[in-house]
RNA sequence: GGCGGGUUAGCAAAGUGGUUAUGCAGCGGAUUGCAAAUCCGUCUACGUCGGUUCGAUUCCGGCACCCGCCUCCA
């Protein structure tokens, strides 16, 4: 049975869908002002693998990640860019969905764009509005009136009074709002800035409306899971929630979302990695610094190599560790051919590795399955266990690329700048003429060039990327 | 100030009230012309102080240190 943390009542639970083998599943996307870093990296690759195994495991998703393509940061981009925010999001976008394709990330069902979902967001504010939920502010915005909303915190578990007396929180000037807490909804239009016009006067919408509006757009007023980044849980989705629950029936008991997941951040130095801190790697640096055929699921491995909720380390050498790893699993494949497999829960590897993968998404756990069935291909070159390590490895979206390329790397298609065949070629004569220190010196000149001879019995030399 | 998370061997990282997590690195052996890859064997653990218990890394409490959210943030 899978379970799932959610993050709203802070346990495990059995995961149960509001109807039965269907998932409705929601996702923070990226805001579209520039390349996304390893950081959102980590969390789209997080909800990727949730989306794979709920599949592979037959459940049906619709599984949906949004765009910001409208917001404060994009507007002060494309100004600085000289640009039409248009043209900016559109080239962000792009990229987005390039750097996505080399992570091995499958392309979310939907990706709608905030901007196409104006009408529905100011559907959901004027309903706000009559309940008195939302208020008109002098200034023109229009705000949620936070302590109209009796489970606002309810996620983050917080309470007003005690955010109020907090220290950064008072710091903040209240301005138009009636609560310093309140967050707005719609704001009225600035010179020089995108605006849309609405029964509220021009203007554009807030952040935390979007999310709202495209959920229930696309998926409808409640959800199986909805996920992002830990960074989001507050304030971001404590609003989404106060907004679309906001509009339900007075003691419907309804919920927005039953199952809330957080993906735990990406540190470098032992420290947050984000924008505002200024210590982030783009994926597109990353991926530029690696092997053109072994850069994405590198990456992807390292990410899934800690468990989701747990924070991770950056750095170069934990990266090189991942990639050695994943070489070992391909070197396997390579040695013995995998038969085709059809995913029988019931093999005793099968049943481990889904035990892992339901307690919560233990990809950890399961990747120890999956040594464990290196090891066996290794001793015994059986195609039945190459077979099964490559179709439960391929659940979660690992080691489908070709091993003889993966393992060669781009080096195979000339990157090494000579021909690494007719050296191995002499090697093997030296060696026959027992030469031995022209054959070790030819192996010392491809080590230098990144490349490592293995001798296979019967005279047979392979090679591959160090 | 409020709230939350963490501390596992050289490194990375799961998990468990008593029985090998796992990977990388190290060490010994097999194999090899020598290597590499692989296999076999093997050494380093559970922040600290108390409590509960026949027994705690694993439950409870105190403490220390680290990190995060409370402002845009994956």
């Amino acid at each position: 049975m899978q379970t799932i943390y959610n993050t709203l009542s802070h346990q495990k639970e059995p995961f149960v869908t509001l109807e039965p083998g269907k998932v409705r599943m929601y996702v923070c996307g990226p805001t579209v002002y520039d390349f996304y870093h390893i950081g959102n990296a980590r969390t789209f690759t997080t909800f990727d693998t949730v989306y794979r195994w709920l599949t592979a495991t037959g459940y049906e998703v619709n599984y949906v990640r949004n765009i910001t393509d409208i917001d404060d940061k994009i507007i002060e981009r494309a100004n600085q860019n000289n640009e039409p925010m248009a043209a900016l999001t559109e080239r962000m976008t792009l990229a987005m969905f390039e750097d996505s394709d080399r992570l091995k990330l499958l392309r979310p069902v939907h990706s709608p764009r905030a901007t196409q979902y104006i009408d529905a967001m100011l559907d959901i504010i004027r309903m706000l509005e009559s309940k008195g939920m939302a208020y008109r502010a002098d200034n023109g915005d229009v705000y949620y009136a936070v302590r109209n909303f009796e489970g606002y915190g309810k996620l983050s578990r917080r309470n007003l009074d005690d955010m109020r007396a907090g220290e950064r929180v008072s710091a903040a000037s209240a301005g138009a709002k009636r609560d310093p807490l309140d967050f707005v909804l719609w704001k009225a239009a600035k010179p020089h800035e995108p605006k849309w016009p609405s029964m509220f006067g021009d203007g554009r919408p807030g952040w935390h409306i979007e999310c709202s509006a495209m959920c229930r757009e696309v998926l409808g007023e409640q959800l199986d899971i909805h996920g992002g980044g830990w960074d989001l849980q507050f304030p971001h989705h404590e609003n989404e929630i106060a907004q679309t629950e906001g509009t339900f029936e007075t003691g419907s008991g309804k919920q927005f979302a039953r199952f809330w997941m957080h993906a735990a951040f990406l540190n470098f130095d032992q420290e947050k990695m984000s924008k505002s801190l200024g210590n982030f790697f783009t994926l597109r640096e990353v991926l530029n610094k690696l092997d053109p055929v072994q850069g994405g699921e590198t990456v992807r491995f390292f990410l899934m190599r800690g468990h989701y909720r747990s924070e991770i380390n950056y750095s170069w050498d934990t990266l090189e560790d991942a990639r050695q790893t994943l070489l070992g699993f391909y070197i396997a494949l390579k040695d013995a051919t995998p038969a085709p497999t059809v995913l029988d829960w019931s093999n005793p590897y099968a049943a481990r590795f889904r035990a892992a993968m339901e307690d919560d998404f233990d990809t950890p756990a399961a990747f120890a399955v999956l040594h464990e069935l290196r090891r066996e291909i290794n001793r015994t070159k059986s195609a039945e266990m190459a077979g099964w390590l490559k179709a439960l490895a391929g659940t979660i979206g690992l080691l489908q690329d070709d091993p003889a390329q993966f393992i060669q790397g781009a080096t195979a298609s000339g990157g090494a700048g000579f021909d690494i065949d007719a050296l191995v070629a002499e090697r093997n004569q030296s060696k026959q003429d027992k030469n031995f220190a022209r054959a070790d010196e030819i192996r010392k000149q491809l080590d230098a060039a990144g490349i490592v001879l293995e001798d296979k019995p019967g005279g047979v030399t392979e090679w591959r990327r160090k």
